[in-house]
DNA sequence: TTGAAAGCGCTAACAT
DNA sequence: ATGTTAGCGCTTTCAA
């Protein structure tokens, strides 16, 4: 410890203080109308003169009301879905809930052991990315008997609710919105992690639009490395071994400023380039970047409802969101970029 | 509840399953070298048939070990320190500590509220961002007799122990290098919010040094609004009302970027842009954009690594750490912008 | 090596 | 309106 680790003010110091009984402070704090006004008073100066702070570990066990929620996401920050939890947090700190914030890194067996973190906190409910997972852990959050949300991706089996998009249907409005602009041969590109099942359904979608308008797939990816670095590489890389390749389906809009950087004059006159995430560094590339768009805020404030609702006893839903098409130039041949 | 809520598993029904008493089945969870291994088996047999899930709250009421760290921010994503309370958190789970997050959105009221929430938790320690705070916050960090790291930001009168980088040296360290490029009159652009002491001390470090060059310093800040669009409106409306202006500091990449798409082809030869933050876009732009880069993950690590010392018993410390110059084409006179 | 008993600090009946 | 009494599920002595 840091200090001699004075002992905490405890409920039963500050009645003796006050004169009165424990749990007449216990009510005066929780449910002030409760106590005589005068009492109040008195019994607030000495919580502020003894300077209380309950405890809620103590609470929670007697009270069965943890008032945590846990959080698990399969990576933290720079990510897609980061604004999501933002507002997602937000909104439950609002509404009196403390977060507990896990990181999976995309690792089904650390997803796991978060589960099993987060469970023995006894939290109201959790929120977790994604809707495909272990299956140990999914049952030990079913079995919890809490209500578990599953966010960003809304198309699967859900445990209980789900707020999210369709993220195969991204990957074919990605390649439709090529091909509508008048793009012959969309490949796709991006870092898709084993275990990112977001980035493989998009990758599925693509791959089903490419097919159904008679073409055949094509793409690269890698399981690590999602920065630009690695979307300049595999623009180039992929270009060279499929020379008729003219637009490239980005799996982020970090991989696809990568290939707008290794394509420097070739966009979008000869490629096309989407991305997806919308990020704010895409309206400042040139050529802009045409990306899809999240309702990230959308997304995280429904989620914080949804999550509300089933504490409060409403059944479980399912919420799936529209993300919508960020059109800018790096899709659009008849634009003349700025000159630079 | 969403389920019936059926009762959880507790160490007692475990210890009536197992035929023994609930004390052996705690021991053989936190010390099995004390059970014997033939009774230890049985045990874990039970434990995992009824799929026991410890109560942190019973087990942090009793044993006075909560194994929570909380950590307060004062934004939550999309920001400059993101990356550091990545790395923070990764390492802290790694140690065995769950993290409870908070998020004060630069506002002092709110980071007293979450300090009290976090402190009923009982933490093992807490981290918060930045070194200046409200009074009553740091009062209660003190009082809580609990290792207080402060993160990010090391200069200034720490509660305990700091780790972090002096944003004043940054300002001026973004000013200097643009003398040093040629340029003769830097100005200073960004948002900065009102309880933002980091960016505060960024932009007295401009000014500083702007002095020490002998120049009146200029600058255009708004309380809010820390995207693009606001880079590109106030650097055209400081160069507009101060046509002198040859380079901008800005308080940060999403600025620095707005800028940079406002200033079309005058970057770098007319006008200098550098940002701060070192974001992953920088390299992208064009021209690429020079940028102070923060040793986050350095950052990040180090305040685990501290946290984990303070907890051991191990004395307060502090520790400074330096920023980088990412130097990229738009503070570069001479340098070609690639023909885009 | 194992068991019994006494709390941890609080909430939630129930009495008064 | 206030006080009394039991626990919540666990850890921690202390005994056996």
């Amino acid at each position: 410890m840091a200090e001699p680790a004075r002992a905490a003010v405890t409920l039963a110091d500050v009645a003796a203080r006050a004169g009165v009984s424990l749990n007449t402070v216990s009510r005066a704090l929780r449910a002030p109308h409760t106590v005589r006004p005068q009492l109040r008073r008195r019994i607030e100066e000495v919580l502020d003169e003894l300077n209380y702070v309950p405890n809620r570990l103590a609470g929670g066990l007697a009270g069965s009301q943890s008032g945590v929620v846990g959080v698990i996401l399969t990576s933290l920050f720079f990510s897609e879905f980061a604004a999501v939890v933002d507002t997602l947090q937000a909104e439950l700190a609002d509404a009196g809930f403390n977060v507990m914030l896990g990181n999976s890194r995309y690792d089904p067996e650390e997803e796991l052991r978060l589960v099993r973190a987060m469970l023995s906190w006894r939290p109201a409910a959790m929120a977790l990315v994604g809707i495909d997972r272990h299956p140990r852990a999914a049952d030990l959050l079913r079995a919890s008997g809490i209500p578990v949300i599953e966010v960003w991706d809304a198309v699967g089996e859900a445990i209980d609710s789900a707020v999210g998009m369709d993220h195969s249907a991204i990957g074919a409005m990605q390649t439709k919105h090529l091909l509508a602009q008048g793009y012959r041969r969309p490949a796709f590109i991006g870092c898709v992690r084993v275990h990112d099942y977001r980035a493989h359904k998009r990758l599925a979608g693509y791959q089903a639009a490419a097919r159904e308008a008679g073409l055949e797939p094509i793409w690269m990816a890698e399981p690590t490395g999602g920065h630009p670095d690695l979307g300049e590489r595999l623009a180039l890389r992929v270009l060279e071994a499929c020379p008729e390749v003219d637009a490239l389906v980005c799996n982020s809009d970090v991989i696809a400023m990568g290939a707008l950087r290794g394509l420097r004059g070739r966009v979008p006159e000869g490629i096309g380039v989407i991305g997806f995430g919308d990020n704010e560094a895409g309206p400042c590339l040139n050529p802009s970047l045409t990306s899809i768009h999240p309702p990230r805020a959308e997304i995280g404030r429904r989620a914080a409802a949804v999550i509300a609702a089933r504490i409060a006893g409403e059944p479980a839903s399912h919420h799936l969101f529209e993300a919508g098409l960020a059109l800018r130039q790096s899709t659009v041949r008849s634009a003349r970029r700025d000159s630079a």
